[in-house]
DNA sequence: GATAAATTTTGCGTATATGCAATAAATCAC
DNA sequence: GTGATTTATTGCATATACGCAAAATTTATC
């Protein structure tokens, strides 16, 4: 007998474990309020399958699975991201002035601010620029997510794929795709320091 | 015969259209340089049932997608994301120092930071805090999410539920899940003003 | 509690997914 | 180009998924 429950070996770099897909189906079935019957129903899968799927007595083939997704009015996507709900809920994190957890890099000069928090959707540190100049990068910077910086102090200037570089002041505020290439540079004297806002967006 | 690219009836909000499995795969196994062999033995699959599901010949079964994922180093989730590239990339958002979208609410005076961009992951504002006395609040706000203030100038107040109330200077951070209750009060003669970072977690 | 109704689980036959080994196709060396 | 090697596809046997209908369980009604 097949059960969800068995995970296959670990591999190099091995996502966490999942919500075993008969728990996952269940409890999106339930908080539907729905029965196996109307499920099926909706979904033209057989009353029988979905109960063999939700006991882990079965795995659907991605055919069934897409009839179960579009049944539940849900795209693959969100069928999997449901069950990915973190435990953690009413926390708090507090992390008083220069007190962040610093992380150097040849251009950077991190101070990371509440990283305390495992589900943190948002990463947010100050920033020293130390770079200079744009040679200093063998290669910009690239990844998915979004970033956001806030202009401390001193003067930047952002390099961004496809775009002319921006020059920014104190109070300035800048938003963009970290797919683009990116990288950033200190005008003034002093390196400038930004807010800098990550977001994974995975 | 099966493919993938068979879709099953609409349903009342059925989501958009998703690449089909076959291609999301060989995409994915051709990024990263990898013939059939090489993820069949990464993944404890067979050469044959990945160059059918490549095929569309064949709707893996569930199991079979998990070792597939593992094979490939991805989650489920990521292995279902990879295809849904959103249309929006290669933007870029600049806001001037004072130039943001102004908000007022009764309790903060808020400036929207780059909120120009329609799919933005985390919400970004500089903010005054008018309120001065829990009992402005009728009742503590609470959703979604997860939230972020870092203070700019003067002191204020933080009333989360749950926890005592913790008071924070310039240079502070704090971060919390926005599903518990909370409030915020200037303590110093000025508003403090806070760069507010949240986000929406769908 | 007993009976009925609704809901879920299970036996069984058919269709299909999977692995092995052979075949075909593509790529490389010369 | 021809042959060697690597890579992808296909035939076949077996294991498993799926739907139908019957049995078992749970829930509702009195």
């Amino acid at each position: 007998m097949w059960t969800s429950e068995l995970r296959t070996t670990d591999t190099p770099s091995d996502p966490p474990p999942r919500e075993p897909l008969s728990d996952t189906l269940k409890r999106l079935r339930q908080d539907k309020a729905l029965t196996l019957a109307k499920l099926a129903a909706q979904s033209g899968l057989s009353v029988s399958t979905l109960s063999r799927i939700e006991n882990g007595q079965l795995s659907p083939t991605f055919e069934t699975l897409e009839k179960l997704c579009a049944g539940l009015g849900l795209s693959l996507n969100a069928f999997f991201n449901s069950g990915q709900t973190s435990s953690l809920s009413g926390w708090r994190s507090l992390t008083r002035k220069g007190q962040g957890r610093l992380v150097e890099t040849p251009h950077y000069r991190l101070e990371l601010l509440c990283d305390d928090v495992v589900a943190k959707q948002a990463l947010v540190f100050r920033a020293e620029i130390l770079a200079r100049d744009l040679s200093e990068f063998d290669t910009l910077q690239r990844h998915m997510g979004q970033e956001q910086i806030l202009v401390q102090s001193g003067q930047l200037r952002v390099f961004t794929e496809h775009y002319a570089p921006v020059d920014l002041q104190p109070g300035d505020s800048f938003a963009f795709d970290s797919a683009m290439g990116h990288a950033l540079i200190s005008l003034s004297d002093t390196p400038a320091v930004v807010l800098w806002i990550s977001t994974s967006g995975a």
